[in-house]
DNA sequence: AATAAAATTCAAAAAATTTTGAAACTTCTA
DNA sequence: TAGAAGTTTCAAAATTTTTTGAATTTTATT
């Protein structure tokens, strides 16, 4: 396989499994695009790649700064801006744990805190069955909530411990 | 707010989260249904509750038969099928998490083994830019694939130790 | 300030996904 | 084994999501 057959066949993989994930094909696409990419790339320079519009281009790659996971560049003498992805493996992992935890994991624990609150028979099956499964869900999800944290936490300690070891030297 | 609205309002909620997976709104709101409901309940039931089409329910009915996260079950002198979902949430999860691990993750990991096989030039960024980027995926995968199986083995607390143990390596 | 180059917006069009529902099929019962 | 009850299938319709591209806005240059 050559270089581009490779970068080709990574882009579409990675297009696809971003589909699976709920994240539209195309900006999946574009990151994977922009992972791979030693150099920032430019807005023609993408709708060339993957065949997009311009208006696509846009509206994706601000989506990808959105999430911290693409940077805007600027060449000297030149006006264009360029586009650059996040590398470290790990940074990008944790953007997105991030940015789900805020969007989906914190607000279903709201509801689920306002809808273990219901009114009803106490008694009755099936109002208990129903407190009961609110109650299991709120507290795998809040355990979930806990340890997206700690791993956060535990990657910057050990981005930390690199940065001292390196001041060592 | 009354039992009806809250499992009403939990019914919508969990779709709407489907959704951001990936996961069709409809297979999502069944769940929903099927895990708040007390009893197992009938195709004409879920037609009813949710306003759907038998067709529709069949359908993801059997995909979540699939994912393992509801069972067929018999009433005796009924010939009709009744459906009943997986309660325990820790079950669910370890389903949910085994078979995306299945469908997606060990595929992605044999994409970028072949992926890093790349023939070219060793010596240009271009190529070295490429195989790092590769590399670095395929490792933070499999590290990922490791804790995932460590997990599915694991009790409860599994999720505590999970991103500690996937810095350990 | 005028011009040019690039970025952004968003209504309409295209594409993809989901849903419907009637026909076909299966299973059970008398 | 005929009929009834229930399930499954899938082509067409409906809906939702994504993409386009021209008009508008922003930004930089002379």
């Amino acid at each position: 396989m050559t270089l581009d057959e490779a970068k080709k066949k990574f882009i579409q993989t990675w297009g696809g499994l971003g589909a699976q994930w709920g994240i539209n094909k195309t900006m999946a696409q574009l990151h994977a695009l922009l992972f791979i990419s030693a150099q920032p790339l430019s807005t023609e320079d993408i709708m060339e790649t993957l065949q997009i519009s311009r208006g696509n281009v846009n509206m994706n790659v601000r989506e990808l700064i959105d999430w911290g996971l693409v940077y805007r560049v600027n060449k000297t003498g030149d006006r264009k801006d360029y586009y650059q992805a996040e590398k470290d493996v790990w940074k990008i992992a944790k953007l997105i744990v991030r940015e789900r935890k805020k969007r989906e994991l914190e607000p279903i624990i709201e509801v689920l805190t306002e809808l273990k609150k219901v009114e009803g028979d106490k008694k009755s099956e099936e109002y208990q069955s129903f407190v009961e499964s609110m109650t299991q869900l709120k507290n795998f999800s809040e355990t979930v909530n806990n340890s997206v944290d700690k791993m956060i936490k535990a990657d910057e300690n050990w981005l930390g411990n690199l940065f001292l070891s390196m001041l060592k030297k």
